[in-house]
DNA sequence: ACTAAAATATGACAATTATCATATTAAAAA
DNA sequence: TTTTTAATATGATAATTGTCATATTTTAGT
């Protein structure tokens, strides 16, 4: 088993506050998981009874609309943590997650966690932090999704995938989405997100190989998402 | 100036972990304020340098999108505190706040709620869950506004409104929204709005009496929102 | 009370987006 | 490899929603 105090991801989430000798707490009680691009980590409804700390791979988050369709709430990446509003709350996860890509994640239990609340107080104001940068984000992303077109969205998550995540060597986003996927990000039906995409490569704007996307004019893309 | 101990709202909002010699702290510096409806109690971009406790009224909590057209984030009300996310995150407000009806509010400054934070570990705790129960909100109506249809959207909307803040004696919806505020909540264009509240009355779903809205159908209306 | 301004309402039309049908291509399984 | 299945792509069309014009009603200001 790895040790935390060794970890990247330590310096990166909420749990750069521990001290050495809390690191050392946690390394004894977690456990470490491999978890295979398309599996689930937890499902909504699902009671955690803990965080995940993600030390590899990105999962996204999702919510099933009455309608019975998947939306995309957020993508996670290395070095933050998942579960924490669940946790705080007191309440079984609102949100599914699934790898994108190979993870690998490691599982605090919550017992161990709120020992930390009480005891240290930059990481319960870390933690805070976090959910309230979330929250604005939250604020942001609706407010898209209820004033732009869907062209505009398409054009604004390209550009969001392209910053947060970065590109492999050939230039393709390196997170890769199905259709579906980005549809259920930007919130509408693929077909429409297809036929965009397809419109933005003839437009130069960006250039399509298979489930690879290269962007070609990040500038035109920013002017159309606004 | 009136005293925290006996304020009503004292036991509605995180405040209420508060201990007696607490909250003769909070007394002795906080500022009352009577802001009348229409009013600015602040507006996104500004250093909000403490939080507002609602004793009486509500207030929409609005973000200015890339068209110009402002968006309806959420609506808040007495018994609630403004400004804790900024607080806490040490940014800006993302949101500018704009009474519906006159209010009542209390001023208390940062430092005061930060020595809070510090020594009342209750309190913290009620702060996160209050921010944690709005992220889980914000999730919800992201997911409605990405995949419910307008009308979809008002139907809930309405039932929303009635459900959360109630009824006068004439029945009619205790929040009175203008048609363009109702539209701004959806994220739809004020006349689409005027157009389905048109049709929602000649299907006898509700009852239209200039501002005021009367619902008389909450179980279709329910069907319809899904 | 009267005038001006704003909010509400409705029609006509255009633009956007969804749905259904059907190729085509890519990926997975036999 | 071959077959089967799933993902991507595109056309045709319908439904939804937005925009502009304009009328009517309500509200606010003098």
């Amino acid at each position: 088993m790895s040790k935390c105090e060794q970890c990247i991801v330590r310096e990166l989430s909420s749990l750069k506050a521990l001290t050495r000798d809390e690191l050392l707490k946690v390394s004894s009680c977690k456990t470490s998981h491999i978890i295979k691009k398309g599996e689930i980590i937890f499902e909504e409804g699902e009671n955690v009874n803990g965080i995940y700390c993600i030390k590899d791979g990105v999962c996204k988050l999702t919510k099933l609309s009455g309608n019975g369709k998947d939306h995309i709430v957020k993508l996670v990446t290395k070095g933050e943590l998942l579960g924490q509003r669940s946790m705080i709350s007191e309440e079984p996860v609102n949100l599914s997650a699934v790898a994108l890509e190979d993870m690998e994640v490691c599982f605090i239990p919550k017992t161990e966690v709120m020992r930390f609340f009480d005891k240290n107080n930059q990481f319960s104001m870390n933690v805070m932090k976090t959910i309230c940068g979330d929250l604005k984000e939250a604020d942001d992303h609706m407010v898209n999704l209820a004033q732009k077109t869907v062209k505009e969205r398409l054009a604004e998550t390209l550009l969001y995938l392209n910053d947060t995540f970065g590109k492999n060597e050939d230039n393709s986003l390196k997170v890769q989405l199905s259709r579906d996927e980005l549809a259920s990000i930007i919130g509408t039906a693929t077909e429409s997100c297809i036929r965009l995409l397809s419109e933005f490569k003839k437009l130069d704007l960006i250039e399509l190989n298979g489930k690879k996307i290269i962007l070609k004019d990040v500038n035109k893309l920013k002017k159309i998402s606004e």
